[in-house]
DNA sequence: TTTT
DNA sequence: TTTT
């Protein structure tokens, strides 16, 4: 059945990502999506939406983007539960990206301190090819990602095929 | 910033009409979307997506639709948070609709009983009028809403000035 | 970027299905959306536009539905030009869908005559097999596809592996 | 019925703002949307999509991007048809915006000369008020356009209360 | 348990 | 705490 969701948001922390244990890159991510109008107290507001997205596109954007990036993303909406720490059931509603945008590289941030190193993808040697014979037409959704790493404070589209892995 | 979410599915219960201190329908739902793949046990599965819709639209979906009733939402994603029962914080995701698509009347579902009264939505008198002056262009979203009082087994749209109130 | 269309409307003709020379199946269709207001005139009015669908879900869309019929598609919008037969260049923007979901059947829909073949899909021997090994992710959105065979005048959701071919 | 377009793009020209015979705004512009995939040369294309946005953001768009400048849209798609000058019928889609983004200022973008005023929106007197008693929630649609007069090279989202008309 |  |  018909199920989109589009937003365009900030990362509130990091992208975490993870390996499955078939080695399925997947990382989750939080965006803070501004309110178009102010609330009662004349506050701006924004929801706080989990998301997930899967294989090379969850690599990337944790290679790229970190908190307070601005990225735009094109999914699903989706429910699952599971049980709590007290026992009790908890019901998460999350996007699962079909593709992301980034729409602010790191390089064009402005607090750019980089001797953190805020990127929780290190050293699995395994990434490039954790995702052999990814040649369907999913992966054209993956090219949605761009990037530029030229910190020229402009966002830019790039194919997959021009990013470095 | 961006925000939209777009759903077809069917409602998981009947809408939960209320009014607010001030006279503003609001209604709760739940749809049920299916997902168009299986999954490992190759069992079909649904995503169950909570929604809230305002005013004539809220009157509307609890007139015309029940559990079961298929609907097109679309909308914005929102998160807020209360406290639990137990202290706890509980996060909520859901869609708040801008307008909602009948695409199926009651009358052309088959397990018509009508003995039950199932809508819970009885005698506010105030119903005709708790939104005076509703005269912006936000009603015209309100006219994405169709409906269907002959029962011939066929969605119709049809504009707010043809609805009964 | 991002780029994304959900629609949901009624075809204003059976779609046209067709054969790359590989033997790609491609159906080119036409719906009317209405709006949801109406025009200075009172009268309400729709938006037609034009879509297109490829694989398995052109010969589904062929296969199922008719002028009439109503569907819900998500896709992306795509603009293209081509040299009128006059020599002016034409401009042309439709909905490439990524996804088709049927909302109404041929057979829950009234003026059923079946006795002249609307459906300009006939006797491709080979459209079973025409796009072999399609078993990627893509597969899955068509089974957004649902359709109904049992004329009980209500959409069905069912998975592409349901469906005869 | 259901009809929604997201978009984000760079605007081919700069937006084209004209006033109806009672003084309201509407802006014309075009974008192009890069498409996630090469074409069979190996060349990215991109889709160039004609859009409509009305009132205040109408003045916002042509005031506050131009040529080159990235938005994101959120709206719907409609056809209209009008008699070209060769007296055939002519063929248009396109997006009605119903809120647009500006996801990177004019200040922030490089090639900056601002000694041409590529702005189209000259001393119309009546533009502060052109829309009286727009304030409705058709308002905070138009709130979701940001701008960012600092040059920092961010895109920045701010209420419509605090642009300077 | 929040971004700018 | 789930629809068909």
């Amino acid at each position: 059945m018909l199920n989109r969701v589009i937003l365009v948001g900030r990362l509130t922390r990091d992208p975490d990502l993870r390996y499955t244990p078939n080695g399925v890159a997947v990382a989750n991510f939080n965006i803070a999506v501004n309110r178009p109008f102010t609330d009662a107290n004349g506050e701006r507001t924004a929801d706080f939406i989990n998301g997930v997205v899967w294989r090379r596109q969850a690599e990337n954007l944790a290679n790229y983007m970190k908190k307070g990036s601005l990225i735009g993303v094109d999914g699903r909406l989706q429910t699952r539960t599971y049980e709590g720490q007290d026992g009790k059931t908890v019901y998460v509603t999350e996007v699962v990206a079909d593709s992301i945008q980034f729409l602010e590289s790191k390089s064009s941030q402005s607090n750019q301190s980089n001797h953190t190193q805020s990127n929780n993808n290190q050293g699995y040697g395994n990434q490039g090819n954790s995702n052999p014979g990814f040649d369907n037409q999913e992966q054209y959704a993956g090219a949605y990602e761009g990037t530029n790493m030229g910190g020229q404070g402009e966002p830019i589209d790039i194919s997959d095929d021009d990013l470095p892995f």
